[in-house]
DNA sequence: CGGAGCTCTCAGCGCCATCTCAGCGCGTGC
DNA sequence: GCACGCGCTGAGATGGCGCTGAGAGCTCCG
């Protein structure tokens, strides 16, 4: 889930990327409204997190620009507590939730989750592939009924991998998506974890869900075989 | 698919060149801005990715060089995101998109799909040839409902075979489109890909869809025969 | 400060995809 | 009808892709 955050204030926005990056989001942050802008405009971002005060251009013209250029992304305002933002504006503007600050970050992080689930209403709460679940809000993954315990980036590459389950993805794709959408590392990586996957979610149920296409990447299994 | 990319910074260039590979795209890339000028003007590309900062010509060049010289092949810009470069006169002078760096890579890849298929409308999203059938997108290959599992090459050749189904393909045509514009090797590389492609898509079906034309080529039958 | 858990790197290895080559069959031209 | 050569195919050679085990850093805990 890739998560945009637009925050001015380096501290708090260095403790949220990595709050957030903890809890299986890929983070990137912009400090300025147009670098915001620009970044929600392109980078395909699942939610996007915005402050309204910041240089060059205010959160509050950032989200009209972007429902003016008819994008719509998930938006997540944050607010100062002294009230100089009314919360009905937000939803006016076309910000999907608010929260105030200081705000405690296990609501945030529920907040975000609502936000992308709501925003790809054809996603179904809980991804299924055959036997195997995966639930992206409790983040509960089993398979037959028997719990199986994941890593976040192993929860992260299945989660991607059930999302897109049928098709074929690449392990730049992967990189891009549940790594870092720079990521400068090797695509070993990726082999790696498939191979925890695998180890986890298939051996011990003598399934082979995750298929490997040589020379193009992964699939997995639209009914989890 | 051929893309042609123009871009002088080495490590860039080649990550994106595995990466649109591994998306089944053949790639060529250019560091200056004249050699790219000439490759976009030769190559007979689907679609150039063009870098603004080049050596020798910028990119903002190479573009109105092209159309000046009637060139009308798709073009994505590259710009750098602090805005030495505006957007506004990307499509000025004939660019069909642009992407501000660093972009993530599954936005580059379905932007340029989007100019591929733009480029020629009449293409549909999968391709059919009677029962046959093969889905770019998915890289799934079927007949009659079932599956075939193609090697990444033997895809492209399929693919090439499809797009071009009721005409004559020569093998130097196959060589430059689904190899590479300049492959050195023998054409009887593509002898022997045919006949993997015919063991798999057409002897198991008792069918005969790619025919020989001694001398000429091979014939995909439009009807999937 | 030590241990546990997670992430990532690295090197080695096995195997698969790709390509080359040689031999042969058959189509084609004479 | 004959011979040439185009195209097909089976048998490797090879290079690199993907998998794995080991282990190094890092963070979070107690």
């Amino acid at each position: 889930m890739r998560v945009l955050l637009v925050e001015d204030e380096t501290r708090l926005a260095e403790t949220v990327r990595r709050g957030l990056m903890a809890e299986g989001f890929v983070v990137d942050v912009e400090a300025t409204g147009p670098d915001g802008l620009w970044s929600a405009t392109e980078g395909g971002y699942d939610v996007v997190v915005l402050d309204i005060m910041l240089p060059g251009l205010n959160g509050y013209d950032v989200c009209k620009e972007l429902r003016r250029r008819e994008i719509w992304t998930p938006i997540l305002m944050l607010t100062a507590k002294d009230g100089e933002f009314d919360q009905v504006d937000a939803f006016d503007l076309g910000a999907d939730d608010y929260l105030t600050k200081p705000f405690s970050f296990a609501v945030l992080v529920a907040r975000l989750r609502a936000l992308i689930r709501r925003g790809a209403p054809e996603r179904p709460v809980a991804l299924a592939a055959g036997d195997l679940s995966l639930n992206p809000s409790t983040r509960r993954v089993s398979r037959g009924g028997v719990d199986i315990s994941l890593t976040p980036r192993e929860f992260g590459l299945l989660h991607y991998l059930m999302r897109r389950r049928g098709e074929v993805v690449s392990k730049v794709d992967i990189l891009q998506n549940v790594w870092d959408a720079h990521y400068e590392g090797d695509e070993n990586v990726v082999e790696v974890y498939i191979g925890y996957l695998r180890r986890k979610v298939d051996q011990p149920f003598g399934r082979r869900s995750i298929e490997t296409l040589r020379g193009m990447g992964y699939r997995m299994a639209a009914d989890g075989r």
